[in-house]
DNA sequence: GAGCAATGTAGACAGCGTCAAGTTAGCTTG
DNA sequence: CAAGCTAACTTGACGCTGTCTACATTGCTC
């Protein structure tokens, strides 16, 4: 029947690629249509159903490529934290960690403190799936997407220990516990941008260089 | 006058006072139940034919007394800022602390914060209400509870303002942005907490002890 | 006692997630 | 090349949801 035949680019004859063929792209499309949707309209206006339509197909037709409902959802995360990654590594850009020449200054967390924001704010979407309490809550996370997220903790503990080393006085700050609470910070800040509690968006750069001052004088601590 | 005089402090030809009869107190009871609910079972598993069933009442009952779900939620958040007006008190039992003396160490902020946090986790159902996205998103607030929470908002930065007033060298620090930077740590921690994204309940109080080393630090910057 | 407003009920509707059963289409294998 | 297998997709159905409308009850006020 359909012919519709644009048919891309066909010749998916690849190995551990699996596309569907039927639509074409159907997984990809979905979790595309989806984080669209949720950016739009929210979270909570996201149904099955609306997504199937949004992107040509039956209603049940995305449950062949997600169990759930929860495992869509899973899924978008997962393409959060991919995204999430270069901000939280300790050298985004440039090859190379750059042993010596890595020192941090207040500017280095000032800089580091609104890419972090930033990318909250610009991606809220993805954001509030990847640390939001409606996956975590429910205990039925993705083993995928509990691995890439559990990667991305621990980059955030590996990028606060090299502030750390890389301060010239060492810092008495127990890492782990220093990664925890700057991390609260950052989160905190986000979630109350995103979730609209805090309104006045232009104070945003002057909230983030009070914490980068408070999290360079925890730093220097003896 | 009503000589049901049982309960119900009868003589409600007040104004403002407006109980129901019929059930007896399905308001109240509404409200509490909702709570119970949520606790139990999550905020997505409140709906409001279960709450109807649980207090005994039939499915469109609530609406008499709640023009939404949305309205209710606003009230069960409304209770919660009420329950936690004593956490953010600058004096939140008398007597203890030495009356105009009342200076602020680093111990008062270390019990501060875990009074803070402890709120959070203790009554997330209540939190999840007041501080989350889910109500303030939609923008759609009751006045009443705009007002209580703006009020709770307020009395948060009062009580900022007092640690540095109290501080016997006087901080350079903004206190507006040093509010709400140290809320946006103790928001974070209670939400990463609360979504089980820290799952190490036992490393709370260390969480808290360093939040405080470093409120305290930046507090008695010159 | 009459009337009224507050409070309760039942019925209905569209929308939701998702299970079960049927259909289509491309790949594999004889 | 035909047969068959299976992944991809569709339609139908079920029980749940929020909430609108219309109706019944109740107790207070005149």
């Amino acid at each position: 029947m359909s012919n519709s035949d644009i048919e891309n680019s066909g010749s998916s004859h690849g190995l551990g690629d699996h596309k569907p063929y039927h639509h074409g792209d159907l997984r990809r499309q979905l979790l595309d249509a989806a984080a669209k949707l949720i950016r739009e309209e929210g979270e909570a206006a996201l149904s099955m159903r609306k997504l199937a339509l949004a992107v040509g197909v039956s209603r049940t037709a995305p449950y062949h490529h997600f169990s759930d409902k929860q495992a869509l959802l899973c899924a978008v995360a997962e393409e959060g934290f991919r995204r999430f990654r270069g901000i939280v590594s300790v050298r985004p850009e440039s090859g190379e960690i750059g042993d010596q020449a890595a020192v941090v200054d207040e500017a280095a967390i000032r800089l580091f403190i609104r890419r972090y924001i930033d990318f909250a704010v610009n991606n809220a979407e993805y954001y509030d799936l990847m640390f939001g309490g409606h996956l975590w809550k429910s205990q039925q996370l993705t083993a995928s997407l509990k691995e890439v997220a559990y990667a991305s903790f621990k980059v955030y503990i590996e990028h606060i220990r090299h502030w750390q080393k890389s301060t010239l006085l060492e810092s008495a700050v127990d890492p782990l516990r220093y990664a925890q609470v700057t991390w609260s910070t950052l989160h905190g800040m986000s979630r109350l941008l995103i979730d609209g509690i805090y309104l006045d968006s232009a104070a945003v750069a002057a909230m983030s260089d009070t914490a980068a001052d408070m999290f360079w004088r925890q730093l220097q601590s003896t």
